[in-house]
DNA sequence: TGTACATCAGTGAACGCGCGTTCACTGATGTAC
DNA sequence: TGTACATCAGTGAACGCGCGTTCACTGATGTAC
């Protein structure tokens, strides 16, 4: 019982050994990815840079598509955990529902910007052939909630909202499975999907050298972008 | 003189033949993107689904990455022809800004819709090692103007910007290299700028799947964000 | 109208390459008594 | 403390596969006189 065969027991050298090696690959993937793209991932040339031969890392990833799944689970982790740790903190007790979503949306850009195949993986053309585990959309529903409560924080939106979007928040009113239960009324619906599609928007357009030649600086049109998501679609909303 | 030895003398059957195995060629092309992604196109799977064998094809395309310029540079023309239909539609110079922009909107989503991995060829996760060549920035300088057209057109933005706003305005002031001479005002070319990363954010999402399961019609929240659109960041601005 | 010639689409063999994955194996590391 | 055993990381050979691209060629199509 005391015998430490239980699978949470404490690491023995062996396990700490294969997180390390595992946490190794992974790192050479995403050099990879980095260089190549996901779709041109390779188990034998990662295993190459590694000085290892390729058969081996079948010790760590079962197939090319469980090296994947990590890969894209651990984005999705640390994108909600950016997030999570944006909204919570020091000072997020204190500060107004504005500044709550300027800093969220910062640390978001932030996290994009220092590593855009990453965002891609996530947030990109979609990999064909290629389904997410169930993990990552418990790690989204956990973002979105993020999202929604500091939504839910910012001063309510005064003006009225144009007819397409008074529409919109009737359809939400009654499709709001996804919320998990949040208390927020169908205009923060809105505007957290707003926060959402506006920021990507912006961002990956910038990431995918669409801005590039053009001659504005990107990072003020996020600004801009997020400006107006703060103040809401309405001047009356302006706390 | 006469002799139609010309390049762009009247084509001759054997010249017609090519253009249309070309097409077929890409017709395949677009077929296999669609089912394995663009990093998968593969030569010799195309001639095999052909009837021909793969050295066939170098008859037609210099290389692989020629076939794949083609498909940009086709895209890119398609896309942009169909916001300028879009925007020269028989009744668009009775129509009122507002109603252009609508249908420029609704042309560029149905375009989308129509082939999501044409549209994710052009602004989805870039292709890596790939450059596009100079003919599609000459064709995204043409979108970007019919954008800047059909926003010139809207009804002034009656509210004051918020601080980001006008700071990104003025930056706009003084960056509009890209802007090819249009006469428009910052905020008009910040307007354009947020229709482009409004539309792409909300249809890049729903077409990579991100709604899927969430519950909501995607088509209304695309709806919405392009009410906001039109009405401008300030009520005032409504007509 | 008929013949000689040039053009060019497509073939088939071959090149070297890298891929994912399997399998039987060696040898080092850790465990049990 | 020492010995016997089990575990398991990594190797090397092999599997079948498909890729892009080249090359010399065949045979049909079109052109010129």
């Amino acid at each position: 019982m005391a015998r430490r065969t239980a699978p949470a027991a404490q690491p023995s050298p062996r396990d700490r050994y294969r997180a390390q090696v595992r946490a190794e690959i992974k790192e050479h993937a995403w050099e990879q990815i980095a260089g190549s793209g996901a779709s041109a991932l390779s188990l034998n040339a990662i295993a190459r840079r590694m000085g290892m031969t390729g058969p081996a890392l079948y010790r760590y990833f079962g197939s090319r598509d469980e090296l994947i799944t990590a890969l894209v689970t651990d984005a999705y982790r640390s994108v909600a955990d950016t997030c999570l740790a944006a909204a919570a903190a020091p000072d997020a007790s204190h500060a107004s529902g504005a500044d709550r979503l300027r800093t969220l949306a910062h640390a978001l850009r932030n996290w994009a910007l220092a590593d855009p195949h990453r965002y891609f993986l996530i947030y990109g053309t979609p990999v064909p052939g290629y389904h997410a585990p169930e993990d990552v959309t418990l790690i989204a529903a956990e973002i979105m909630a993020v999202l929604l409560d500091v939504c839910a924080a910012l001063p309510a939106d005064g003006g009225e909202a144009g007819p397409d979007e008074a529409g919109f928040d009737a359809h939400l009113a009654g499709h709001r499975e996804w919320d998990r239960g949040h208390p927020a009324p169908a205009p923060v619906l809105r505007r957290a999907l707003a926060v959402w599609t506006r920021l990507h928007g912006a961002l990956s357009l910038e990431l995918a050298g669409h801005f590039t030649g053009m001659g504005f600086d990107p990072e003020l049109l996020f600004e801009a972008e997020l400006d107006g998501l703060v103040r809401g679609t309405r001047p009356d909303g302006v706390q």
